[in-house]
RNA sequence: CGGGGUGUAGCUCAGCCUGGUAGAGCACUGCGUUCGGGACGCAGGGGUCGUAGGUUCAAUUCCUGUCACCCCGACCA
């Protein structure tokens, strides 16, 4: 590709919105350009490192045997409505009527599409296991799009869709997907990590997360400091602590607490630590009205682990003030599990405390020296709190570290969730209908391009990986117009490099040499060949790989021999 | 959804308080000089000041509504 002919949209200033390197870095190089929130074009730059991210997942999709077809963006409600999803989905999803009025939504994920496909389509246990695959524009109204392509509403992803007789089935096609994820992400050259995950709104009960390292990601992941273990902290077990609760030999006492609600209030005001507290929140139950949930001070209640309580109602839904007020009597600062009317749950560490201060379900008052044995009586133990760094490792060996990452791939055991709601079934050896198992897998081909760029910057700009540069090759002529025997090799070798199967970009603009460096260097070309009259005369172009400070001269006779070394074909 | 902020040229922003219908830098066009790390001079082009209404002789400026965009939060027991 020639400059001349290519729309190079580069800017030296980054423009005000843009918050983190990797958006900033696509604005500036011109690689996508925001049309609304969270909705951008993809630019000739961005789209053709869009494409090689596809390219590389698209071939192991392809290795491991699934094969590709493509859904409608657009999805009739009456499958959503099968499924149950319509109403579970929530506003992330957009939904649209044509001119009958007939409900529709902009698909942000393809389960209900592919069940319907197979149920129509697949027969017999013996045309299983099957695997699908896809890339394409998924749309969801996030609450808060940022971070550019990062967190967008409309994305392009990668989603695939295995089908299987029995649980042993699925979990060798995930064993195999879990396999080409890392091979994907290896290819692409980033620093990824797999994790245990939760597995949301999609479903089923088994799933990884591919994550991308990096301070900016939006995860919180939970790493053992001497074992493999790694999972998102959303999902990681806090384990019960070694000691068990002893007893209060104190009486219990009731204090005044006027006017100290919080966690952090109430033990500056009675001169205690956090961590000798008991809190207690009121959430929606799944069977009752209300159910309590009891945690240290110092701990925070994990939503997800609370919403998967049976009790629970999930998603989970804090109980509005007022409630509270008609059912307790008190406000929320002053809530405690003591003759409390309502269903309670206790996390683990909180149930191995004893001697602790909680609300008295009185306004403004709070008990000491509570014991729950004597106080509370029989309480119904759960893990329903967030993990904290420096606690024991769920799989018992070593302390768990944080570190933060971006999501890129999540892939999941669905069971039969979807087969059954929707009668996907096939016959089995015996002639007997039975729900096909489903397996999904999930990469955010777009999130990639900003995870990549997250990992790979300095000062300059972009340093792409190899496997994800828009070109391979800059060709950058010094004075182009200066010099006719310059213009005549440069076309030559720039006709050279082609044939030799290299992706050049020939920089034949008439600007200063320091332009074409400095855009050079932003864009992030792995590969740089500069050549001016000097090297002419000399006899020689130079290289520069975009990772190195290091120049070569490189014979002009014999460059591309050369040349090889330092750059593989495509 | 709650809180905060911003909308003026393609980009980054000034002007607004103290009304008199617009400016800088970058980018763009032409000419000249320059030419291995984002050059310089001269001459240009480009804005119904987000939008609707109000106040006023006069509104980018003051007032009201509205839309868009950005940031923070959505743990409070």
């Amino acid at each position: 590709m020639r400059t001349s002919q290519f729309l190079l949209a580069t800017q030296k200033e980054t423009p005000a919105d843009a918050e983190i390197v990797s958006h900033k870095l696509m604005l500036r190089t011109g690689m996508i350009s925001k049309l609304a929130s969270g909705i951008y074009t993809w630019l000739p730059m961005g789209l053709r490192v869009l494409k090689k991210v596809e390219t590389v997942v698209r071939e192991e999709m392809n290795r491991i045997g699934a094969s590709e077809l493509l859904m409608p963006a657009i999805q009739p409600a009456e499958l959503w409505t099968e499924s149950g999803r319509w109403d579970q989905y929530g506003p992330d999803m957009l939904r649209i009527n044509d001119r009958h009025k007939r409900e529709f939504c902009f698909g942000p994920t393809h389960e209900e599409v592919i069940t319907d496909i197979a149920r129509n389509k697949i027969r017999s246990y013996k045309q299983l296991p099957l695997s699908f695959f896809q890339i394409q524009m998924k749309f969801r109204d996030e609450i808060r799009p940022r971070f550019g392509v990062m967190r967008s509403r409309e994305f392009l992803m990668k989603d695939a869709y295995s089908f299987h007789l029995d649980a042993e089935s699925l979990e060798k096609t995930y064993q195999t997907m879990y396999e080409a994820y890392t091979k994907i992400f290896t290819r692409l050259g980033l620093n990824f990590r797999a994790v245990l995950a939760d597995t949301g709104s999609i479903g089923g009960n088994f799933s990884h997360e591919f994550q991308v390292l990096a301070n900016s990601g939006e995860d919180l992941l939970a790493f053992s400091d001497s074992s493999d273990y790694a999972a998102n902290v959303e999902r990681a077990e806090a384990l019960p602590p070694a000691a068990s609760a002893t007893k209060s030999n104190e009486p219990i006492k009731t204090v005044n607490t006027e006017n100290h609600y919080t966690v952090e209030q109430v033990c500056q005001f009675l001169a205690i630590q956090p961590q000798q507290l008991i809190k207690t929140l009121l959430v929606k139950g799944s069977d009752t009205e209300i159910v309590a949930l009891a945690l240290r001070g110092d701990h925070e209640l994990n939503e997800i682990k609370a919403a998967k309580h049976p009790k629970v109602a999930n998603p989970l839904q804090f109980v509005k003030d007022e409630a509270i007020q008609s059912q307790v009597g008190c406000k929320p600062g002053s809530i405690g599990p003591i003759k409390l009317n309502i269903p309670l749950i206790v996390d683990r560490d909180a149930a191995a405390i004893s001697d602790f201060v909680c609300g008295a379900n009185q306004e403004n008052k709070h008990c000491l020296h509570v014991d729950w044995s004597r106080d509370v009586g029989e309480i119904e133990i759960a893990d329903l709190r967030k993990v904290v760094p420096g606690d024991a490792s769920p799989d018992g060996k070593g302390k768990l570290q944080f570190a933060r990452g971006i999501e890129v791939g999540h892939i999941f055991q669905l069971g039969d969730k979807y087969s059954k709601a929707m009668n996907a079934n096939v016959c089995d050896e015996s002639g007997k209908a039975k729900p096909m198992l489903m397996g999904c897998y999930g990469i955010g081909i777009s999130r990639i391009v900003a995870a990549a760029i997250e990992q790979n910057h300095d000062e300059q700009g972009i340093v792409w990986p190899e496997p994800l540069a828009p070109f391979q090759i800059a060709l950058i002529p010094v004075n182009l117009h200066k010099s006719d025997r310059l213009k005549k090799m440069c076309e030559k070798i720039y006709s050279e490099l082609k044939a030799a199967g290299y992706d050049v970009l020939y920089d034949d603009r008439q600007e200063r040499p320091g332009v074409l460096f400095a855009d050079c260097d932003l864009i992030g070309i792995p590969h740089r060949l500069v050549l001016g009259d000097k090297g002419l005369d000399a006899n020689f172009i130079e290289y520069k790989a975009r990772n190195s400070n290091e120049t070569k001269e490189l014979p002009l006779d014999n460059y591309l021999t050369e040349l090889k070394n330092f750059v593989g074909v495509e």
